[in-house]
DNA sequence: ACTACATTTCGGTAAATAACGAAATGAGAT
DNA sequence: ATCTCATTTCGTTATTTACCGAAATGTAGT
């Protein structure tokens, strides 16, 4: 049961939600996710741990950068079926359009800096 | 977006997504809910709004009793999809089932009084 | 009209949450 | 070893949430 809130929990942000459907263009690091979003770097690691502990994100380090990915077969049911609803949902929303718009168009080496 | 994490947010909390799982047995009365979940009347009854604005939940007013029920056909989307799910999952917990065998015994007549 | 009773709304409180900036951590480059 | 820079953790603050009891609402029956 606290599994299941926990994960309903994780969705229930719309910054988090913005991040999930971001992470469908590609993995993305931190800094990345808090320029789009607008918001501090601080607060945008606070959201990853959150979806992380949840089981919707996993992250791979690599040297400096943190690489933040969907889960592709998370531990948890709950993610692994919630996950496709979500991929085929809000494609139309003005925000997310707008945030995959500044993905492609993003440079991690001129972003991160 | 927002109709979408408002049903998330119906969603992440314990005791709500508990109701949800007795009205699966039948509809049921505010005072049934409460019993049942052990709070205030005035606490099922928010709760209750919550599910109700996030489509997940309908009433029917029967005279003096209001009994709520899942939604059959949700004007949401979401809902739509994500009621499948709920439905088969948490079958085993412990706290479900429990809530489960207290349906069964409970007569509106006794208990709302 | 009055009573009884299920439900909702109101006012208030304690705990959880989202946000920030600053300080701490960790890994590559000099 | 030191510096740089991405990330995380810490301390704080404002907002939201879950809960309660009391008062208000609405409906059925007398």
């Amino acid at each position: 049961m606290e599994d299941l809130t926990k994960v309903f929990k994780a969705l229930s942000d719309p910054n988090r939600i913005r991040i999930l459907k971001m992470l469908e263009s590609r993995a993305l690091c931190l800094c990345e996710i808090s320029f789009i979003l607008s918001v501090a770097n601080s607060t945008a690691s606070q959201h990853l741990s959150i979806l992380k502990e949840a089981g919707l994100v996993i992250d791979d380090k690599d040297g400096k950068w943190v690489n933040y990915a969907l889960t592709a077969a998370s531990a948890s049911v709950y993610v692994n079926e919630l996950m496709p609803l979500i991929k085929k949902w809000l494609i139309d929303d003005k925000t997310i359009k707008a945030d995959r718009k500044k993905i492609e168009a993003a440079d991690r080496k001129i972003l991160c800096s």
